[in-house]
DNA sequence: TATGAATGAGTTTTCATTCAT
DNA sequence: AATGAATGAAAACTCATTCAT
């Protein structure tokens, strides 16, 4: 019983978040109010604030609950220790993580971009550890790339992590902002576009012998 | 007299845009009050609204100044029919305006970073012709390079133009952030790196005989 | 529950009302401040707009809620189809209607009056149609007696309806201003005068053989 | 010289006061801005204090202006000492004089009639003792002639000179809110009609033998 | 757990009035 | 006399949060 009353509790409270996420997308967290979440949600105003102790709380929750998962993902990535496995593979697993969540969910992922992450003085600010540690993750991967030689050694670990992780934003923005075709194919082959770019760099190669 | 005045005039709207910039990259847009960017430029409440209909008015005004100089520098780059002068160097150019553009005012390249070109919901949207007319210009010089072959085929314009500027801005934002060392010989590397990352790519390139 | 919580819910709102009455009238509807409804109405500042969009929708629904039975009350006397009716036993239902109104609610009358139905500039502009109604409902009883001899056709209907109406309005005016006295059997006597007047006139009657 | 001065500012004030009425006309008091009427007249917004002190002065100049020649014509009329001229030629006087001044400067009676002799809270309250002037002027003229058995005396003087002023600001209000036909024709016939309503009633007279 | 009424601090904006030139 | 920039008090309205039921 008590368990079944648990169970039911624990799907308000993620009607409550998937309808945040949904106004937050559209409205913006600073313009939508506290009762247009109720609303999306369907449940009475007082109950937002009987699972959640303030509006900041819920897009807390929201960035830390997918933020999470990305962590463990790129620490999954990295924690691989097949030496057959190249740098441009592992930032193809990160890429392809990211827009397929962008696929999934892309309300969910343009929450936590441009309400968290590039939101230099409010909750980007507050989540900053959280944050570095995915550019530190990828730093790490670039800088055991450039010990192997696969990868050259021009710039640091950390900057050139930060060119990956950005054109992957740009990349999320650009369909956000739909000035990027984001068709299913799109967004298929952008992971590819994004490594490439990276990694191989635009310019063509010189023949080699 | 009248020249005189008018000049005064002119003077005090800058001293309340300027006070603006570094409010707004204090407190952040919707965080700070019109009476803390009266305060900081030491002028009465009033007057705010004597040279600006509203708040939204400053930050369009600080943003349209701003980024019409930065189209007009890619403006600039891209009109130059020197047929030696390489693809690589007029990204160079643009890299090159846009961070000294933040080692000369890093407030005002942060507000116009964090509260515009970021921000999806709100001036983001509003000035997206705008924001959308730098990512055009440059991907016009990648599909001249392309046409060129000086730079591959294998992603389309539009992305790798995308991918640019999200690498530049991302490192704007790791400095903002504090996240990315940002000493003044830093940020004349960080010209280089960008380029050469997304212009060379990460991986060593294979002996060349 | 429910019904007793919108019971009370309504009672509120009602309360906030008698007091915008209260207030409106005592110091005018553009000098009072929001806050002196709350106070008066001994309520939060913020519930005046929890249940009122803004301080012109309070003055509207006062207006309409009255004037509204008004108009009801001059229809069911114009609907009257006994033959034997004259047309001053009809006028002298509406003057009776609209005085016993104000003997009953003073600062009511005062507020529809001063603020809507003189207002041509601001309210008595937008509850235009709901007042000519009223002048028109008088002006086709003023027909009919025309038609049926008991009324001279020297002056159109329309005209000698707003010339009843008029002063109607003046007296209650009187009574405002203090200029007219407006004891309880001031009052009473003020609707046999009106009739008199307009319908008898001022000047005597040649003696009748 | 100080004459040619003097009159050209005379000729400044009149500028304003002319545009006042134009802009209290079309806006309203409370709704217009000083800087309103400093455009409307063509002049500078300072200029608008250097010759009143205040926005209220403004209305004050302009009413007690018409107002005091208004009282004058009524005085005029109650002062003429013909015993040949009966009371209703004395009102048909008085209507004339106020229907030719609407006739003849609409704005001016507007203001004049919304904005102080209705205005019951504000200007109503404060110019009080000028409008019950011309009531009391008017009241007198009825008393007259009840003493002379040309009026009946069943209604008091000062209830009849409401009535009557009533009937008249109401027809000019009936022309303000164009509910009323206010070609130049019907202006003339308003003034007979008001004053064969008032003092020769609407009904048809019993025939005398 | 669920509801939505109640609270009141906070913020933008307006605009009459003053004042330096 | 004339200008229009400068001042700042005032007020409407918003909305996150609390609370009684």
């Amino acid at each position: 019983m008590a368990t079944r009353n648990a169970q039911q509790a624990a799907e308000k409270r993620r009607l409550i978040l998937d309808a945040a996420v949904r106004v937050f997308a559209r409205q913006g967290f600073h313009t939508c109010r506290v009762s247009d979440i109720a609303d999306e949600a369907g449940v009475a105003y007082g109950l937002v604030y009987h699972y959640f102790r303030s509006k900041d709380e819920i897009l807390d929750t929201l960035f830390l609950e997918r933020w999470n998962v990305l962590l463990e993902a790129i620490r999954e990535v990295d924690r691989d220790e097949d030496p057959t496995r190249t740098a441009r593979d592992k930032l193809y697993a990160i890429v392809s993580f990211i827009v397929d969540s962008y696929a999934h969910d892309p309300d969910l992922m343009k929450v936590i971009i441009v309400e968290v992450t590039r939101a230099a003085n409010t909750f980007g600010r507050s989540h900053l550890a959280g944050i570095r540690e995915a550019y530190d993750l990828i730093a790490v991967i670039v800088e055991k790339a450039q010990a192997a030689g696969e990868f050259k050694s021009t710039v640091t670990p950390a900057f050139a992590a930060m060119a990956f992780y950005g054109a992957i934003e740009q990349v999320l923005t650009g369909w956000i902002f739909d000035v990027l075709p984001g068709a299913p194919e799109d967004v298929d082959q952008a992971k590819e576009f994004v490594v490439e770019t990276i990694c191989g760099g635009l310019e063509a190669r010189p023949a080699t012998v």
